[in-house]
RNA sequence: GGGCGGUUAGCUCAGUUGGUUAGAGCGUCUGUUUUACACACAGAAGGUCAGAGGUUCAAGUCCUCUACCGCCCA
């Protein structure tokens, strides 16, 4: 083995293995249930960013982990062809070769799409194997696929026929950019300083009479209606009903009353736009007032804007207000910050246009999917997420699911041109359905993608069809993703897996945090602060990047990517490697005995074997709560600080040629073995090579299961839970430690060996047999136990160290700072005292005693017990000191 | 305007039903090329757990308020 780990070199193998034994399609067990995980699709938008790496490596950690338990385990991966955010990406490409897609044409500009859609897919997959991940790739499905574009027709289907899609005008949110209209969820506000504007409207009773409105947007009162106050507000008690001049248009519009009108606003009374504005477009539906257009699609201005026709929006607000100050009807300028929405994709601003579009009625399927989070059939982890998903599904809008795009599912609604019906169907239609005419047209808009998406737990597994997956798979365990898209897709998801299939889509919502940079922004390619998960794997290995992406991060909190995470996850690989390397090296060394003599083993060896079982359940239960990252750094605690740090070196000593006692191989590898298990789903690669390499150098016994990640789970055996092995070797630790303490504050040079003497107390005969460990591991020349503790210091110059349950004497000769000395044990002695009295004064606690429970007050009883004594021996060393001046 | 989250060591963060003297990684300082590992080993320094009040025998952890930072919804 090399002297370290190069994860480059191992990573295809083990990958291209896997996929060649086919563990990553599970094997439908009528007798078992499944563990199943359905992808969220990643985007064909181009590559894999951090973001989807910690997606996948949180996915593949609980999906080995279930594997590896027996559960019969899918992993259904996919991609989706994110309509706008796809077709945003090519047009750029059109761009760059100076054509638009209308230059193109439908036909080949879909053309185009499916070809960038496939590299995509492929350079997806590839990202996605290089991570390591464990999905079942005979599955995979794209959302464009015949399967999925059938399950969306199926529904869009059923659910006009139940009345829960309809066509109808409403404002909606149109990206002049995209040329399509967007759902709600799909604009990003942003907070903009701007104007008010204060404009005077004449009255129309030939006086000179007029009003004051206020308007952030001059431009749009070419499309008034009317003007509206609040019927409450005492100071226009007398407007409605009248008529005002609209200035420049002169166009006569009245004055209505309407609740919607907040009178702290502006002057009080507001121009209404039905055609441009939601609220006025309520208003003037209740209102009975017309709509008047002014925008065209590209938001140039349409005939409607009388003398500005063909000028882009913010030169006609210009120029609007231009004129408007050359009539003197401009009251006032004031400096206002508002909200302007924003596409989330290209970043225009977003106009509110009248447009008739399709619809989803939202409430009566928010319902059901309301009463699945309450009623705890579905649970959201972190679980703060719950509020803030029934807050929402509680005040759900209606959703507009068409797009005036080109790719992605065409609307399934054929118009006649002789009857003017609708033929709504799955299949393609041949005539309408209504008069049998040949002479129809399809709706040329496509669907929302995440309406697709919304289908994906059930689609992916064969519905609308009755497949043995659905059955068997459907409803699936865990959907797991980040808290961004909670109502995007977990939350739409529910409700259309509930309305399709009747029953939840998934048992619980893991959601995760984003990934951000070293200075906690959000990647983006805007900002060039992206990190390329391929770079970053080819830098430090994919098991490291796995690492620093599920170590020390918690549910739904944002985690930073930083350099210093990525090192540290491959110094744990290379720590892993060089144990490995180090114990397979023993065992070639002659002893290849791995069966574990229970009945004669020493303390160091049930030491660990009882620090493993603890682990081990611990991992677990973490685990089973969805705290990876805290699961994770057990694992590594446990593996570097327990077993490295100690056990290893321990194992050493009765490792030398001349050591008479039992070899500690056969606990070696056992706990490496079952370690490497335990981690195997967090870092697979290099778990998997080590594994390979002990089992290569071990018995016919190990050679049955032929890879790590089809091995068993650890389970816990209970019976090696050993606590007085466990005190034990806490005391020689503690020694050790305390003379290397020594050592490094005296400046006793490293080859310098010193010598100790050892006060074992109840520990005596077990302390007794580390004599060889301590002179190891302290570097002590010879250590001498004491039959009893020293009354005092003799004559020479001694250093007393007074542990928690034995003393350490060592001669230093002339190097000892006698003040230091004292003032070090006066410190010591300090904090002892501190903690007696702190914990004399709980147990004197009549409420503490009566209160508490049992198993605590004795725990405070023991360590005051362990405090006292201490305290006691501390005094005595310093006493002995002072004798010695 | 409504809601949520964060504030713990110099930095980045863990700390799940309240219960040892609050932890890790990185960084800093000191020492070591000791035969698995310098991607390492050994040692050290460093925290009034944002602030105030409350509940409790016991609070980083539960409650209330305040401040600052961030996010979501309108």
């Amino acid at each position: 083995m090399p002297k370290a780990y190069e994860p480059g070199k191992v990573e295809q193998k083990w990958y291209q293995f896997w996929l060649e034994k086919g563990y990553f399609t599970p094997k439908i067990d009528p007798e078992k249930n499944p563990f199943v995980i359905i992808m969220p699709p990643p985007n064909v938008t181009g590559e894999l960013h951090l973001g989807h790496a910690l997606t996948a490596t949180l996915e593949d950690v609980m999906t080995r982990w279930h594997r590896m338990k027996g559960y019969p385990t899918l992993w259904q991966p996919g991609v989706d062809h994110a309509g706008i955010a796809a077709q945003v990406v090519v047009e750029q490409l059109l761009a760059e070769e100076g054509i638009s897609r209308h230059q193109l044409g439908r036909d080949k500009f879909i053309e185009r799409m499916k070809q960038w859609a496939k590299e995509c897919r492929q350079t997806i997959a590839r990202q996605h194997q290089r991570l390591g991940i464990s999905c079942d790739w005979s599955r995979e499905r794209f959302t464009l696929d015949e399967g999925p574009s059938r399950a969306v027709r199926t529904a869009f289907v059923r659910l006009y026929d139940k009345g829960l899609i309809y066509r109808g005008e409403r404002i909606i949110n149109w990206c002049p950019r995209c040329a399509t209209a967007l759902s709600d969820l799909e604009v990003e506000h942003r907070e903009l300083a701007g104007h008010l504007y204060y404009i005077k409207y004449r009255l129309a009773d030939g006086t000179e009479d007029f009003i004051t409105i206020a308007t952030t947007r001059p431009e749009t009162m070419l499309g008034d209606t009317a003007v509206a106050v609040n019927p409450e507000d005492e100071r226009f008690k007398v407007m409605p009903g009248r008529k005002l001049i609209l200035p420049v248009l002169n166009r006569e519009i009245p004055v209505v009353a309407d609740e919607a009108v907040d009178p702290a606003f502006g002057a009080g009374m507001v121009k209404v736009t039905p055609a441009h504005d939601p609220v006025d477009f309520e208003v003037a539906q209740r209102q009975g007032l017309p709509l008047v257009n002014i925008l065209n699609l590209d938001a140039t201005m349409n005939e409607n804007a009388g003398p500005y026709v063909g000028l882009d929006r913010f030169s006609c607000r210009r120029a609007i207000l231009s004129d408007l100050e050359k009539d003197g009807l401009i009251v006032k300028v004031e400096p206002y910050a508002h909200a302007v929405g924003h596409c989330c994709r290209c970043q225009t601003v977003i106009e509110p246009l009248a447009s008739k579009q399709w619809f989803i009625k939202a409430l009566p399927l928010a319902q059901p999917g309301i009463k699945a989070v309450v009623e705890g059939r579905i649970s959201i982890i972190p679980d703060r997420f719950a509020k803030v998903y029934l807050n929402w599904m509680e005040n759900i809008r209606d959703w507009c699911i068409s797009r005036q795009l080109w790719w992605g599912h065409r609307i399934p609604v054929w118009y006649c041109r002789d009857c003017d019906e609708l033929t709504v169907s799955v299949d393609e239609a041949k005539s309408c359905r209504h008069c049998g005419s040949t002479n129809i047209e399809q709706d040329p808009d496509v669907l929302d993608t995440w309406f697709s998406s919304a289908l994906w737990t059930h689609s992916t597994l064969g519905w609308p069809d009755d497949t043995e997956d659905l059955r068997y798979f459907y409803p699936t365990t865990v959907m797991e993703t980040g808290y961004d898209i909670l109502f995007f897709w977990v939350a739409r998801m529910i409700m259309m897996g509930l309305e399709d299939t009747g029953d939840i889509p998934f048992q619980t919502v893991y959601l995760h945090g984003l990934v951000r940079d070293e200075k906690g922004e959000k990647m983006s390619k805007l900002k060039g602060n992206v990190l390329n998960p391929l770079d970053v794997m080819e830098e430090y290995g994919t098991d490291a990047l796995r690492f620093a992406l599920s170590t020390g991060t918690s549910p739904g909190n944002d985690l930073k990517l930083t350099q210093s995470r990525l090192e540290a996850g491959r110094n744990f690989a290379n720590k892993l490697w060089n144990a490995t390397r180090f114990i397979v090296r023993s065992i070639d060394s002659g002893n290849t005995d791995t069966k574990i003599q229970w009945d004669s083993l020493p303390v160091e060896d049930r030491w660990i074997l009882s620090r493993l079982n603890r682990t081990i359940p611990g991992v677990t239960g973490l685990m089973e709560n969805f705290q990876f990252g805290e699961a994770q750094r057990q694992i590594h605690d446990f593996l570097w600080g327990e077993f490295c740090d100690w056990y290893v070196e321990l194992a050493k000593i009765r490792l030398r040629s001349d050591c008479e006692a039992l070899s500690p191989i056969s606990v070696l590898v056992y706990v490496l073995e079952t370690s490497l298990r335990l981690l195997h789903s967090y870092m697979p690669f290099v778990t998997e090579e080590l594994w390979q390499s002990l089992k290569k150098r071990l018995a016919p016994d190990w050679q049955a299961t032929e890879s790590i990640m089809v091995a068993a789970y650890p389970e816990a055996d209970d019976t090696a839970i050993d606590p007085d092995s466990e005190r034990v070797m806490e005391s020689i630790i503690e020694i050790i430690r305390s003379i290397r303490n020594v050592r490094a504050q005296y400046k006793v040079e490293g080859g310098k060996w010193i010598e100790a003497q050892i006060y074992g107390g109840e520990l005596t005969s077990a302390v007794t047999g580390y004599s060889e460990a301590i002179q190891t591991l302290a570097r002590v020349g010879s250590v001498t136990f004491l039959e009893r503790r020293l009354e005092s210091t003799p004559d020479e110059d001694v250093l007393a160290l007074v542990l928690k349950e034995t003393d350490v004497v060592i001669p230093l000769g002339s190097m000892v700072d006698l003040e230091a000395e004292r003032e070090r044990l006066r410190k010591e002695m300090a904090e002892n005292q501190a903690e007696v009295t702190r914990l004399e004064a709980r147990l004197k606690d009549k409420a503490f005693l009566t209160r508490a429970p049992a198993a605590v007050v004795d725990r405070e009883r023991d360590k005051l017990a362990m405090r006292k004594d201490k305290l006691e021996r501390l005094k005595q060393q310093l006493g002995g000191f002072d004798q010695d001046l």
